[in-house]
DNA sequence: CGATCTAGATGCGTTGAACATCTAGATGAG
DNA sequence: CTCATCTAGATGTTCAACGCATCTAGATCG
């Protein structure tokens, strides 16, 4: 995710840049799941998926696949094939120790994005204070010295 | 943003779904600035939005001003020209009934999403239950019962 | 044999994201 | 006066992601 390395931001701290909302949180998922189960192909991985969602949206096997193949591009799972045990050959993922460093990046985004989400909806909540009057034209020209360089 | 309605899920309960990220979280924003300023125009919103953001991803301008149209093409937003006071003419919004809804169903959807990657954070985060041994085969191909329909 | 299940992969049309560029009025410096 | 800069808004382009449909193919079972 950060594979673009986000030049906005030579913060130490991971930041969300460069993941862009990433194929709604399923990266993360995959490496949790994975983290915990040892090993799976992708297709067990899916009935599991449902089950941790971050959100109600439904998971799309293509975007599962295709996941994994991009994690594996850049690292942070490895794949063998297993033709044993019947059914068509399954594609069998482990975590790399890249991927699970990657896992406690996503933690520490997520963290910090549920904090934030958080205070804004209490923001949100916050009984009304009731706005003051509409102000005057300069004070919206100007909102603030630190907003010169806006690019 | 669920103005596809999201077939998917019937319930009662706003969801993830139909937004799909929209803007990087640019929309619920805008909103909750107009609802505490009353009104403004998109270039006074540019500096509180670096403010009030969610993500330390920075905002674009050209985001900002399409999901301003895109609000009010949705009725969640009016605009009004403002010539007076000179500058260039300033389009100067405000929250809508429905816009303030809007902001509603937002903060209901940040909050179950912030509850979820939180939940999720502490899940990563958990003292490692060693994993059990490489499952059987059995285990492997049939996850649960209700995997069935997986689309 | 044919249907169904398991497993993975691909193709495509639409939409969003990132970035650059453009118009144009107002203002201020030289 | 002229040029640069600031304010304000809008557009265009390229690339990636998303959603959905479709495909291959082995295994299994009636």
């Amino acid at each position: 995710m950060p594979s673009k390395l986000c030049a906005r931001h030579t913060k130490k701290q991971p930041c969300t840049c460069g993941m862009g909302n990433l194929y709604r949180f399923v990266e993360p998922l995959i490496l949790h799941l994975l983290a915990i189960k040892g090993s799976a192909c992708g297709y067990a991985l899916l009935a599991d998926l449902e089950a941790h969602a971050l959100t109600d949206a439904a998971i799309d096997k293509a975007a599962l696949y295709r996941t994994l193949r991009h994690l594996e591009a850049n690292g942070k799972v490895q794949s063998a094939w297993e033709t044993d045990g019947g059914g068509p050959a399954r594609r069998v993922y482990t975590l790399t120790r890249d991927g699970e460093e990657h896992l406690e990046e996503w933690a520490a985004v997520l963290e910090h994005l549920a904090q934030a989400m958080d205070r804004f909806v209490r923001a949100v909540r916050k009984p009304k204070r009731r706005h003051t009057r509409p102000r005057s034209r300069a004070a919206i020209a100007s909102p603030s010295k630190k907003s010169r360089n806006v690019r």
